[in-house]
DNA sequence: ACGTCGATCTCGAAC
DNA sequence: GTTCGAGGTCGACGT
């Protein structure tokens, strides 16, 4: 930790960290302009600059989740003390954007080796879903089969699940993870539209959601597709419990 | 800044600095647990967590844009440190989820007063895409008056823009300052075909983009809609000399 | 490289 | 409150 380093020796700093690849946390009063896909300028204020080991960029006020500024990782860049200010470019290729920070006061500077290689994991997201949905159909409907899902329909996109009821019917499933809105049932829509061209049957649409708004329930019946509810919770566990057996090898078939 | 603080030390600074709503940055080693929306567990490793005067979290591996977990403005906090360890409980409510950080380590904390009004500009984003299209129709297609923007599609969503092309067609306009992609066209779409039922007149739809993707342009065409290309650079011109007059009071009509 | 789609998306606006 | 769409979205995965 660097407090209120001059501007010669914040450089001198930020040169040697942005060289050894570590955390860089800069505090002060600073102004940023950018310019790639977009065009910004941030007048003055107080915010903290991180500058990430894989050169990456985030600019945050002291309030908000998302940085006012920013740049992707793997960026160029340039750090120029002077007598007034520290002003860094950082500049990326591909698209090319830069990003420029001008520094009239440094509160401080935290330069950290950070080792993190812990794991990270998420549950449940909506391809967990398809998993849990794929070993227990009867989560959508009983007697559903499930059809390979490689592409059967060429051009509209891929559904989610293609599969056969008890009857012989077609049946598309489009899975949400979250609230189903309008355009889940605009894109089933698509996808049967395109299967009743090249499938000589029935066929029937099918969001499979924790929840579906209101209006998209409209929508839905209008078009004459079915709605299954899917807790969340549901599929969490079924993946918890077809995980275990098979690390212990026991065959058990889910139900 | 606080360099290697003990856990009960570490406990009262934070208890103070979340009182006064200053900005926090915590550096050390730690795991999260996070349940709401979704459930995520992340294994020992360091990272840094800032708490910022909105009472949002965020936890920031050494790489990477976005953090690795987090809680969104508003949360209600519970800092609880014991021998071995600093435990910060972070819970929102509407949607209820909690964020759970165990710090084993902590390398510095750091808390300052962050005072940031400065302004934030973005140039440019659709809206004033639509507005520069609005103010210089022209950039669409010579002729093309603008009809008001208000609803006319009642059921459909919301085109853009809707016009009269000089021989007396209904145009709608669909605006993307990105990439226009198949979406785009399928939004066109639902929008043309809801007016044909209200408009008894020939609907032309046209999709007006800086760049539209390849797949979208075959789907363009098979619909019958046209594309025109709109750089972003003529939309930022255009408002800049249309705010000058405005400014210096000289009425002088754009175009 | 481009295209597609999910996300604890976030954020804001409109109804 | 719900719904809807934009975003410098980012990121992952597929071609």
């Amino acid at each position: 930790v660097h407090e209120k380093p001059s501007f010669q020796d914040a450089g001198k700093i930020l040169r040697e960290a942005l060289e050894k690849h570590l955390l860089i946390i800069v505090t002060g009063n600073c102004r940023v302009n950018y310019e790639g896909r977009a065009s910004s300028t941030l007048d003055w204020g107080n915010r903290f600059a991180i500058i990430k080991t894989d050169a990456s960029v985030l600019i945050h006020r002291p309030s908000g989740y998302e940085p006012v500024n920013w740049q992707p990782s793997g960026c160029v860049f340039n750090v120029m003390p002077s007598e007034r200010e520290l002003y860094i470019r950082a500049v990326r290729l591909q698209p090319k954007e830069t990003l420029k920070i001008y520094f009239n006061l440094i509160f401080n500077i935290l330069v950290s080796n950070l080792i993190d290689e812990g794991q990270f994991d998420l549950y449940v997201s909506e391809s967990d879903m398809k998993k849990a949905l794929l070993t227990d159909p009867s989560l959508i409907e009983d007697g559903l089969k499930p059809i390979s899902s490689e592409k059967i329909l060429e051009d509209a996109g891929f559904a989610d699940i293609f599969a056969e009821d008890s009857n012989g019917n077609f049946v598309i499933v489009e899975i949400k993870r979250n609230p189903a809105g309008k355009e889940a049932v605009y894109q089933l829509e698509r996808y049967v539209k395109t299967a009743k061209k090249k499938v000589n049957r029935t066929v029937r649409g099918i969001i499979a959601a924790p929840v579906i708004q209101r209006e998209a329930q409209l929508l839905l019946a209008s078009r004459n597709f079915e709605y299954k509810r899917v807790p969340l919770r549901k599929c969490y566990q079924l993946l918890k419990f077809k995980k275990t057996p098979k690390l212990l090898e026991f065959n058990e078939k889910p139900r």
